[in-house]
DNA sequence: CTAGGGCCTATAGTCAGCTCTAGGTCAAGC
DNA sequence: GCTTGACCTAGAGCTGACTATAGGCCCTAG
């Protein structure tokens, strides 16, 4: 992770005049490869709204990628890492579209699902124990060489202590 | 959690004779209410081969599931929650299926998976702290008050420190 | 005797989240 | 001048995991 995964507010360009700034101009094939997303996807996250605004395009027609919509995108794909579905990233999106006067709202909607986050590390650690345990079982039968291992076909022992 | 999920080697009734154990016989409503599943996915579940044998079936050609059917289930539904896809769940099924002798091929399945919900939650984690870290700030500019809040649109600098 | 509930089969439909295809534009290089 | 490669749009298709529907059986209670 080399670069920083940034954004909190509203883009830019919305400022005062867009001045000069020699930003980065991204194609979506260099978006790609830097947040793992396909070009697909890419389009896909763009037509869907997750994008805050459409990318802006070269006389091409192609598009160009600032800094922002790479970080903007980076969190996206943190978010949708975490289980956040598309539909609660675009309400993000739409938020943050808004303006400012609604981080009461963000904060809301971040606050579900970290919860939801939490829960899930939670599902998975308790997954996580009985998965170890049964693999500590048949290491166990192994250790005991093949003639010690539980002979009869009822072998129903194997449960953690208390999940 | 009040029952102990367990389960590790064969079903019961490949032994001899299957002595009269006063087990109890589950319907498949029953079943339902106590792994969660559904009614619909109970039965996909057995179409899909995750059972290791097919369920019983009562007179009636109703479902009779056993204690090591719903143990099995639960396994099942824990190996779901961690993100295992049926195919795998099918696969390891089969294993017990065949019996003892194919330890080795159980171990690895399980411990691939055992990786594979480490890796997920570490990556939860990542995004956890990014997602705190969002709320913190969002936290911080309602703390200074409504006229205090990054005045500029341009407002780009939640970072976490290095994630 | 009929209404309801719980179960059965077989098959169709749904949903999220991409992914792929067809058909086309444009600029650079051989 | 032709090919290659990266991009464009619109829209169809796919995968995984269910979920719902249609049509039917059987038992029990009112």
């Amino acid at each position: 992770m080399p670069e920083a995964a940034a954004v909190s507010g509203t883009p830019p360009g919305a400022g005062p005049g867009t001045p000069a700034e020699q930003e980065l101009r991204l194609s979506i094939g260099q978006v790609a490869g830097r947040t793992g997303l396909s070009i697909h996807a890419l389009r896909f996250y763009e037509r869907e709204g997750l994008l805050v605004t459409p990318v802006h395009r070269g006389t091409d027609g192609h598009r160009v990628y600032t800094e922002w919509d790479l970080e903007w995108l980076e969190v996206c794909v943190r978010l949708r890492a975490s289980g956040m579905p598309l539909t609660a990233i675009r309400r993000y999106a739409d938020l943050v579209r808004q303006g400012t006067g609604n981080e009461e709202d963000r904060l809301t909607l971040l606050r579900q699902h970290q919860q939801h986050v939490t829960a899930q590390i939670a599902a998975l650690t308790e997954c996580l124990d009985l998965i170890t345990f049964k693999i500590r079982f048949y290491e166990e039968c192994r250790a005991q060489g093949p003639a010690q291992g539980p002979a009869d076909p009822l072998l129903t022992p194997a449960v953690p202590p208390q999940s």
